[in-house]
DNA sequence: CGAACAAATGATATCGATCTCATTGCATTG
DNA sequence: CAATGCAATGAGATCGATATCATTTGTTCG
């Protein structure tokens, strides 16, 4: 591929008048830039962008590590963060975790050879994690995402997740259920996690309701009836269940329609993330909206600030309650 | 951040032996490595990519584009993907094209100036393409994935459309229905669309049934139930439907149960693409399943192939077709 | 013990751009 | 017309690694 030199060449000019008819064009006179544009067309020439990044030291590349794209809230905030990114200028080197550790490390320490300008992690446990120690001693702007503003030190990204998963409890208390569960994924100890059951906690003992404990499924998203049934049946069988995610919930939905359940009539469900399918399922999913687009787009534009040195510490960005067929009135009993 | 001339002096070697130490451990003694490893662990000393590739003109990098991440055939395929390549030792800059085809050129233009060392598309139309025919004169390898190999040049990675459509159909006649037919998202000139199109419209002829038109929906992903109320009713109303995406079919579902039909007795409903979630639905999505992590891994591999010089063509992975409840028996009338 | 050869190391050019600083060109002005 | 100043261009260093080739060191053997 032909390179700014050859261009030069064939223009006629030094390669540093070459380079600034691309870079900054007011400083060459227009015919000589005419002229290397010329060349550059003629030889089909193409900037460099490597040889540019080691020279200015500056790559416009965001890493971005996510869990899995398998679960479409993460799929679809990196969806806008590649647009808001690509906006900027920028691009995103992608890569996923599967939540391991060993992997998050090995990830993170690529990402840094590759000079990305900054990182943006969804960890498994902020408050304890290898990568973030790391991070903490590197100079590499890092924002978390659905991670919650902890003790980790770290700026980041996200919903309230308490005040969501008890503003979802309260909608159940609300529709008159009293005997209510909440149903986890593996990583029962993980941030999130333990935030949304303590979300849950509190909004129960508000309306003066016992809280069960938590329900874990084996994978995150793909619910067993099995491990549920012992709390469906019987004098105190729920009436409504919270799932942390909405995968979790759907999948729940279907196997308990498949178990002969009726949702909502015997079992209302509740998710957390507000995958954009919930809407259109039927029932429709009753969930917990977080803006996973603005989260997205947030997330982007606060690292570029912190990139520039900006310091800044993100709000909480607002969740909102959504709606939907699969939680109703329980069965008066 | 220390480089290696730094971490050279510091261990008293050249800078040719320092970078030995980490590139080809087994040339330099192990003493002097010894030396050198402590010097680059003192200061921090973490090998700069972007240096590498400029040397070595390599960057290990993949330039990916889809449509978009908020439709799991694409997500999913991306992970896969993103594993695979890491597996690797190759790198992803993941992109979105959201099927415009100005973004199409903007954005590999981008890669190519990135010196990505191969390109993974998914186009909106292969065989008319304006990025696809800039980069038939490009030397950078290319490999479309769910494009058809088609006139287009490039090879492909992917199922065989026609033969899978075909499939979907010939399971929904075989079920006994023979008023069917096919609902499509906007892009019924997409080269996709087509071709399943003609499968339906081949095993329907093959079966001794007539094809009705492509029904359109104007969204990708959401399907309105008004646009197909109207083949719902009358003497020849339709029995069964095959969507072109999965999102579509059941987003479908969720309209014509909320709109009092019943899925599978009133109509039969059959998705396309085989995305994880639709067996968990109720009633479970009844689609034809492309192997979409299969692909992603072909792709990256078939890809890596290429850019080591070596020709090949894929042939079309195959496809499954995955029954479910939301295809039944038509009800007789 | 010195020659011959292999192993280990060093010096230097290079990848392709940009940056800094020096120089040239040209117009303005006293 | 020479002096001044700015606009335009050029020369060369630089970013951080690797590749090539030369050189030194060490080992083996006649």
């Amino acid at each position: 591929m032909a390179d700014l030199l050859s261009v030069a060449k064939l223009a006629g000019v030094s390669r540093a008048t070459a380079a600034r008819a691309f870079s900054s064009p007011d400083l060459v006179r227009p015919a000589t830039r005419e002229r290397v544009l010329n060349a550059a067309q003629q030889l089909a020439f193409r900037p460099n962008k490597v040889a540019q990044q080691l020279r200015t030291q500056a790559t416009q590349m965001i890493g971005v590590m996510v869990p899995s794209l398998n679960n479409p809230v993460f799929a679809e905030q990196l969806q806008a963060m590649e647009v808001a990114a690509r906006a900027e200028g920028y691009s995103l080197i992608v890569t996923t975790s599967e939540y391991s550790p060993s992997r998050e490390g090995d990830i993170v320490e690529e990402m840094l050879r590759q000079r990305v300008e900054g990182l943006v992690l969804t960890v498994a446990e902020a408050d304890n994690s290898a990568v973030l120690d790391k991070l903490r001693l590197e100079t590499t702007p890092c924002l978390l995402v659905y991670n919650p503003t902890g003790s980790s030190g770290f700026p980041s990204v996200g919903v309230d997740n308490r005040a969501a998963s008890a503003d979802a409890t309260r909608h159940l208390v609300a529709l008159g259920h009293k005997r209510i569960g909440m149903v986890a994924g593996p990583l029962l100890q993980s941030d999130r996690a333990q935030q949304r059951f303590e979300g849950y906690c509190h909004a129960m003992g508000e309306a003066g309701l016992t809280p069960r404990p938590l329900v874990e499924m084996a994978r995150h998203t793909q619910a067993d009836l099995a491990s549920l049934t012992p709390q469906l049946a019987g004098a105190d069988a729920l009436t409504g269940v919270i799932c942390t995610n909405d995968l979790l919930a759907i999948s729940l939905m279907g196997e308990l329609q498949r178990g002969g359940f009726r949702v909502p009539d015997d079992l209302s469900v509740m998710g957390f993330d507000g995958i954009a399918l919930g809407k259109h399922l039927y029932p429709s999913l009753c969930t917990i909206e977080q803006p996973r687009a603005e989260i997205g787009r947030s997330a982007v534009h606060t690292l570029l600030a912190m990139i520039r040195g900006e310091c800044c510490t993100p709000a909480p960005l607002p969740h909102a309650l959504r709606k939907g067929e699969s939680a109703g009135t329980p069965a008066s009993r």
